[in-house]
DNA sequence: ACCATCGGTTCGAATAATGAACCAGCCAAG
DNA sequence: CTTGGCTGGTTCATTATTCGAACCGATGGT
């Protein structure tokens, strides 16, 4: 493993229920020598990516990122452009919704929308990466990944989370079949017990399956007709986000969408 | 200087007027060997800040960028909590407004809002880095920093960007002098000829001067009297932002600010 | 006064980065 | 259809960089 990936990897420590952490922490979170550790948040820290707080010197995400990001937003508009439509999705279902990117091989939550429709909600705090086995998002960009990168993922550790995980990959195979003809992911505590959630595909500019859409909500409020009434807000929505992607979706999604919307 | 620094410094090469570039040339721009280059492209490919485009495998930055600054934004809100304030500042002077922060030792731009107001406005399309001499905002910034930085800035090149950029270091010390005593910083023409620009300081938790926000407009269309209106309407938006990111005005500043609003 | 831990540093040994040369593929000009 | 100059990508011996055990001074709790 390189040098590069090693520090990048260091990123990857940071989480929303993690935010800030030590260099003795960092080290051993990384399984890295203290030293090696030191040169490498050195560096990030000199470009900006992380930076060191406070008197503790702790470390914590950095400027840098903000200016990347807004570099990236201005070329190719992702994570602004479906905010709004996020939002709308989390308020027309009342429910948790969230949007994933497929980012190297992990699929990764980038944006959040909460709804103040109920007191309780399904809270994402510290879920970054996405299992796709585990997750109705992760099912739904599985589904429509070329055969090649969906058993490389497949062929990898399908870890049981909880009682209700599927880990056959024989098994996971058909439900992505499912997925596939009627356009929609579901997992009823694959991930988090008590939680529901239904996700579709999202699609880019070179009709790639590139993200996930989904909404969450606690098992005991999933009736049969707020079902129907998230499938059809997710259709829409996500119709929405790949159009303002560029993106086309593959005609037969097109059309199971259109029904269920 | 180490490898990891290395490839960060690729990111750098994108730009609002360069947002793809092919091997080859990130290899020339970059002033590395192909072979080193790609190597690191390849890295920073793997963990998703760059991504490889289309056929020509042109890369652009990649979606990684955006899960960090998501959760950078959840922990400490910068841009986003500031955005809203930049566009009105632009809405309310009618021109170019733009917030930069302090990156390592660089000040970069990281939010531009522009107004509709007139049909000629100040763009800042390849305006990454802000050099400190030249541009109000970086005068903004310099005069609040602590003396050893200062110095450390001035004693590097002062490149003479136009005719009327101020490449001598005493005589920036004496404008410092006068924007730590004034509030503001002020600059016409030293960055690009015809923009004249106003700018105030911004400080975070800690008390440090941590970026600056600043309007640009054209020379010929600025005169006592909007220049007075800029003045307040950056007090106010600096006092705002400043707020909104915990921090707190030096007393002195506050009450030069509370005069001018 | 003690011990554990913190962030940070040192330096010889070990490893990973380097770059000249080399592919194959593409495209436009001759 | 050949040539030549470009592209993205690869190889491998040389070498420079990274690595990590041990060490430092400071801090904080017992």
């Amino acid at each position: 493993m390189g040098t590069v990936t090693k520090a990048l990897e260091l990123l990857d420590l940071f989480t929303r229920a993690r935010p800030v952490i030590g260099l003795s922490d960092l080290a051993r979170l990384a399984d890295l020598n203290k030293a090696t550790c030191y040169r490498l948040a050195t560096e990030l820290t000199d470009y900006g990516l992380i930076e060191q707080v406070g008197s503790t010197k702790e470390y914590r995400l950095g400027p840098a990122v903000l200016r990347l990001a807004a570099l990236r937003e201005f070329h190719v508009p992702t994570r602004d452009a479906a905010m709004p439509v996020l939002q709308a999705l989390a308020d027309e279902t009342g429910e948790t919704a969230h949007l994933s990117l497929l980012i190297g091989r992990d699929l990764k939550a980038i944006a959040l929308a909460y709804s103040s429709a109920h007191a309780t909600r399904v809270m994402m705090e510290d879920t970054e990466i996405l299992p796709f086995h585990a997750t109705s998002s992760g099912q739904a960009v599985l589904a429509f990944q070329p055969d090649s990168i969906r058993e490389i993922i497949l062929g990898q550790a399908l870890p049981r989370l909880t009682p209700h995980t599927i880990t056959d990959p024989a098994e996971i195979r058909a439900r992505l079949a499912t997925v596939r003809t009627e356009g929609f992911a579901e997992s009823t505590g694959g991930f988090e017990a008590d939680v529901h959630s239904l996700a579709v595909p999202l699609f880019d500019a070179l009709g790639r399956c590139s993200g996930g859409l989904a909404v969450a909500a606690p098992k005991g409020r999933v009736t049969d007709r707020s079902r129907a009434q998230i499938r059809a807000a997710l259709a829409r929505a996500g119709n929405e986000i790949t159009t303002l992607w560029g993106g086309s979706l593959p005609p037969a999604i097109a059309t199971l969408w259109r029904t269920a919307a």
